[in-house]
DNA sequence: CAGATTAAATTCAGTTGTCAAATTTATTTG
DNA sequence: CAAATAAATTTGACAACTGAATTTAATCTG
């Protein structure tokens, strides 16, 4: 059944508690037991060694071994008050364990027009510091870059009463075409020049081990840390602003395309020799679904003057197409029809259980959101669009810098794990 | 660069020896060290103990343990002939492995029109029968499917000389939406009816363990374990024939989609409210690019008569268009055009470092190779067609059958490690 | 309120899978 | 034939587990 949950939800889950997938506490990939231990513990917020046995499957004395090195590393606690939910309270109650969330720090940021964006997080996930620092649209020199980043870290450092050497790692996401593994832009809007290794740059000017990725895969990882996506084994994640960004997890993970650099769906054709696109192609999703796509338009038919802020452009076609304006009403209508065979094709090949629509766009999509849903279903075989989920959301500004924070953690834990 | 492999070869990899994926030796997801070392040597046909140490990293301590138990159960055998390969000849000469071919017998069949076939085959890999049987193109009961899979059965097993309770696992291909973890098949060009579960049919029938899976994933996995795809990390299998297919191999491993039925290429979204395709919906992929779609065009515009058999058809087609007929150069020239589309969206979405064409169709693309490859470099970023290799690749009729052979070898050899 | 009951957590002896180093085995070279 | 070389095996040690018994901390019952 399809199903639109349209309402904006500031976190998505709905147990606040936690942070991480929630379902990835068996995983065979997790490479030690005691790192499985460890995330168990932080996916719930708090549990107690008897329910640790059985989600992990180990017998409850290594438990006891595991968690008692954890606990005299200081990367977990015991909780005081003793919780028993629900339950009748005979026998020994059990005592809940917690991740020590100040063991480690990470730092979040998303360098992106019209400005960037910058979380501190500890190990339990939550926001130490926020900071918003304005952007201008030119490409910039990745010196220029190393700046901004040095400008965000000393002002969250400040904010979350923190030194520099506290923190551990930081998740860089920037827009463009950027390899998570080797670290390196091919592209980016943001960057002046190719073949970037914007990852060791930063490492090197900071002094901090870096991380980096790009920004529909940042946003992904915020779904599955803290949103919607953590309770989901497998889903899908459409963002629609200036370009149309995807993002995918399966089991449990962020998949990051064959190669580290697939995902493109905004530039998968959906038209021969069609409309043309901002990367030079013709026929790209992009080129009728984005942002761009519908100010160019708008600026042909409604005798728009272009000009040059698209935010402001795209306000104004939306309040025309709102109060009525028929030329306005068929650019969306249009951009609707192409955005749902770009969700069918999604559908087709991928056949996630849910897609979550995410971005600033989202909420122009009211407009024909019905619609949109109802094209998509002609376009999938039943028994696929029968159980996928669409639900949009709608998060605050930060959520980018979350997901890189989330790139963050998950790297910290990783290292805090390998002996 | 791009690189048209249009040779076809019988068996695609370099080494006649051995099968299954060669990378996939280290492999994390293995369970037991113990299946590990199995798995590496069938790999490799044979090897010694020094080298297993190597590549799967552990000490040469425990190969010895291990192979010793693999011998005693007699899974592994000794190789008499020692070989040195080059090397100068010091030292204590190096005792191969070789898996015992013997120990186990599989079944791999393909149902489909207008022939069903099987195999068997033994442990190493080895084809000990053939079997290809006619059959009608009308839908059957999952009772006349049953029917044939026995008739291959005893055909298959006389001309192997073995008997029935040697064979440990059956796996069986059917074309339509199949899902290999279910073991139901939604819906087959084959099958009368909804959502049967075939493998639970056949099971019961045959009293013997049966694994299912579609066409597309057989012919992928026939790939990777006996084709190109065996030294490849990642690489995606395209097949143009009635329809078009999809298999995608991801770290050595066939992905199935989310949800396992994913990987649906040929009712991809193409066009906007374009060629009506045999699914019923609009703008297939596979209303361009399929046999089908060809021939209807043929029949339109060449004054041809629908004779129904569409085998027949596409070769006068062919035969017309290689004699420079210009309405049926046309009816290849924008198949291909859309192909092109299709291959730049797998591109764009997945990035794999190679692509392989596959499928009797094949033969009819020297028509318009070229212009394809020309076509899909610009429709995706340099990037990634720079380094993605298209290969074209033409089996004899028994691939299918080979690829539920590898799909019941792997089945089998999960069991026999798994204590 | 003492003992029975219950359930969580801990302890501990035993198993398993692994490694590193020493040793044995099989072969070539001088 | 002894020295050199390299594969394979043996061996003792260790780390990660498990399962069963035991301890601990609470509630329930008469």
């Amino acid at each position: 059944m399809l199903n639109l949950t349209g309402t904006p939800n500031e976190a998505g889950a709905k147990n606040i508690e936690g942070c991480g997938p929630l379902n990835a506490i068996n995983d065979l990939r997790a490479a030690t037991t005691k790192q499985q231990i460890y995330e168990a513990i932080r996916a719930q917020g708090q549990v107690a060694r008897v329910d640790i046995s059985k989600q992990v499957g180990v017998s409850a004395g290594s438990v006891t071994t595991v968690t008692a090195e954890l606990i005299a590393s200081e990367l977990v606690r015991e909780v005081e008050e003793t919780d028993r939910d629900g339950e009748s309270g005979r026998g020994r109650p059990p005592v809940s364990l917690r991740v020590n969330a100040e063991s480690h720090f990470v730092v979040g940021i998303k360098l992106s027009t019209p400005y960037h964006s910058a979380v501190i997080m500890d190990m339990a996930g939550n926001i130490r510091a926020e900071v918003i620092l304005p952007c201008s649209t030119v490409r910039h020199s990745a010196e220029a870059i190393c700046d901004f980043v040095v400008e965000l870290m000393e002002q969250s450092l400040h904010e979350a009463k923190l030194s520099k050497n506290q923190i551990d790692l930081i998740g860089v996401g920037l827009p463009g075409f950027v390899d998570h593994h080797t670290g390196i832009a091919d592209w980016s809007p943001l960057l002046a020049g190719n073949n970037i290794p914007i990852r060791d740059i930063l490492q090197e000017r900071l002094g901090t081990p870096v991380e980096v990725d790009n920004d529909a895969n940042l946003l992904t990882l915020a779904e599955l840390w803290f949103g919607a996506g953590r309770a989901m084994r497998d889903f899908a994640v459409v963002t629609i602003e200036h370009g149309i960004g995807m993002g995918l997890v399966i089991d449990n993970q962020l998949y990051r395309g064959a190669r580290g650099m697939g995902m493109e769906l905004g530039h998968t054709k959906v038209q021969l020799d069609g409309a043309l696109c901002r990367c030079g192609q013709r026929g790209c999703l992009e080129a009728y679904v984005a942002d761009y796509a519908l100010v160019r338009e708008a600026s042909t038919a409604l005798d728009m003057p272009n000009s040059g802020d698209i935010s402001e452009m795209m306000e104004t076609l939306f309040t025309q197409a709102k109060s009525g304006n028929e030329a306005a009403r068929a650019i969306f209508h249009r951009a609707g029809r192409y955005l749902a065979v770009g969700l069918a094709n999604v559908i087709n090949l991928f056949d996630p259980s849910l897609i979550i629509l995410s971005g600033d766009r989202i909420r122009y999509d009211y407009l024909y959101a019905e619609e949109v849903l109802t094209d998509m279903a002609t376009m999938t075989p039943n028994a696929h669009s029968k159980s996928t989920k669409i639900q949009s959301h709608q998060w605050g500004d930060l959520v980018w810098a979350q997901g890189a924070a989330a790139l963050a953690l998950s790297a910290v834990t990783n290292t805090m794990f390998q002996s």
